[in-house]
DNA sequence: TTAATTTTGAGACTCAATCTCATTAAAGGA
DNA sequence: TCCTTTAATGAGATTGAGTCTCAAAATTAA
């Protein structure tokens, strides 16, 4: 945990922030799961682990994480953004089960080339991407 | 333009729907050009166009539309759907500019087939996917 | 033409996310 | 330590895309 402490700071640092009691606090609950929960189950969860940071908080500094590569943002098109933290987690893309929510993760070497092939052709500069495959999981078929 | 009136007839007979002047008059103004526009911005031109239909009808309509493979919904995380007809267009992605906005489509067998090989592995069945990359276009580099 | 059913439209509503601004807290200097 | 300046916080208002409601209008089949 200690290092996690670092990496907000120095992430605060890089954005001239100041280092406070409730940027730790909501950093810190990102940091308890591996789960892609969005901003308000976050708050949320904060909230029962007796702490008091405003919505307007949470939401200020997942900001400042995701900026800080610290924090993933998932667009997964339902009108709520995930977040996940990225402590131990190289990059990955997201299979979704529309039935049951279940989010699993797949990663794929080639399909990473290719993504650069053809952004060589169409002289694009990618800066990020999406790669989510939705449908039904092995227990939903 | 016949053709049109006739796949947007039998996609409602399909839905057990009434074929009605406002869902034509929706469907005309998605056929019109082959941009990548949002719901408000297709309500507004249907304004523009002198036609009078409601908010509500225009989202209904897409809806249905795009549960019948007349048009395709993209969902690029930034809160607003966008969508395409899917006229004459086969199957392919998005390459979207974060600066000009320009959204560019691509289309690799290669990446679609490693992605069944990855469903495979997880013995998930895909429904839908998507495959956006986001960055900086030829022009904006 | 009528009766039964569906569709439409105006505006209310939802919900995630953002904004406002008065209050509180942090950091650096003396 | 105290003070001053500047930034952060929180409560609640606001935004904006999208959905819902329900009375009025339109469609369809008989």
């Amino acid at each position: 945990m200690a290092t996690n402490v670092q990496l907000l700071k120095d992430a605060l640092r890089k954005e001239g922030l100041h280092y406070t009691p409730q940027r730790q606090i909501i950093w810190d609950e990102i940091c308890k799961t591996d789960d892609h929960r969005d901003a308000e189950e976050i708050y949320f969860k904060i909230k029962q682990g007796g702490h008091k940071v405003s919505r307007a908080t949470v939401y200020r500094t997942i900001d400042v994480l995701v900026k800080n590569n610290l924090v993933r943002k998932l667009e997964l098109g339902d009108g709520r953004n995930r977040y996940e933290n990225k402590l131990d987690s190289s990059h990955h893309d997201h299979i979704v089960c529309i039935q049951c929510g279940r989010i699993d993760e797949f990663m794929d070497e080639n399909i990473e080339k290719l993504q650069d092939e053809i952004a060589k052709k169409y002289q694009f500069k990618i800066v990020r991407h999406i790669h989510q495959l939705f449908g039904l999981c092995r227990d939903c078929k």
